[in-house]
DNA sequence: CCCAATCGGTTTCATTTTGAAACCCCTGCA
DNA sequence: TGCAGGGGTTTCAAAATGAAACCGATTGGG
């Protein structure tokens, strides 16, 4: 379920990237999002793995909540968080931020965790395409502007 | 280039989605990349387009620089800012939130911005898949952490 | 049953980041 | 020569962030 803009103000509010960015584009939010998809994950499991002040990651988790990329669990004593339908949506964008990190961000030879499938075998390389299959860049894109 | 991590502080140093964050995941600097993919902008056009303040502005161009994401043009007066390959790469990471916010961060029928190619037919949606090509998603993949 | 530990936070307060506005220098040009 | 941009920096107030203390509800052990 989108939020609908009455309560919110957007950076840029016909341009999905921007929402986006509003959405889940801070320091935390998308890292919550990360170790989400390894499945259901307490208040103090993200605590653990992230090191984020408590009071930040109880705001987070709220917002999250609040644009329905997570839900707490009903079930279950020791409460947890786990990705609604949306949130697993997230998962291509944070594929691509991966492999953009992997990329560019790390000297030759530099060790980093990798994303592999249930047979152990890295996931393959993004590439946007056209319609046709034929892929596409920023170069041979252009952003449609909405009046 | 990479930036080594001697001069950094990562927030998670083995992690790509991290680092990447780290590098590109505030308010500003996606939504900066963003327009830069459009061609060559001078710092008012940023301003005009984004309304973001000019000392963050003048931050945000500094960083991206550094991080080897933005080149300042050499020629002409009025001088530019444009992608370096590192920058045209985040091609796919913005297609992929873009295409995030299209299917979540809107209402039903609430009209917004579009990606297309050069014979104005929409970019097709971004599908992460195993070395095989089967589709994988977050319940189908796991983060192999390194030591 | 009572005590202590753990979980899942909230509150408080200092530090950091952000943003608006004023200011500044340089270049082109009328 | 003067003045209108472009491309910033500085200053200062406001907002976000983070560390630490605090707190109530569970839970597990003696």
């Amino acid at each position: 379920m989108a939020a609908t803009g009455a309560d919110r103000d957007w950076t840029d509010p016909a341009c999905p990237v921007a929402r986006t960015v509003d959405l889940v584009g801070d320091r935390w939010s998308l890292l919550i999002v990360r170790d989400a998809m390894e499945g259901p994950t307490s208040f103090t499991d993200f605590r653990r793995r992230l090191g984020v002040a408590r009071n930040i990651l109880s705001d987070r988790l709220r917002r999250l909540v609040d644009h329905g990329i997570l839900r707490t669990s009903p079930s279950g004593r020791r409460h947890v968080y786990e990705l609604t339908e949306a949130g697993k949506d997230l998962f291509t964008a944070i594929v691509a931020l991966r492999q953009w990190g992997e990329r560019h961000a790390f000297a030759d030879g530099e060790p980093h965790s990798r994303l592999v499938d249930t047979e152990g075998r890295p996931v393959a390389e993004l590439r946007p395409q056209g319609q046709g299959g034929a892929p596409v860049t920023g170069e041979t894109t252009r952003v449609e502007r909405v009046e």
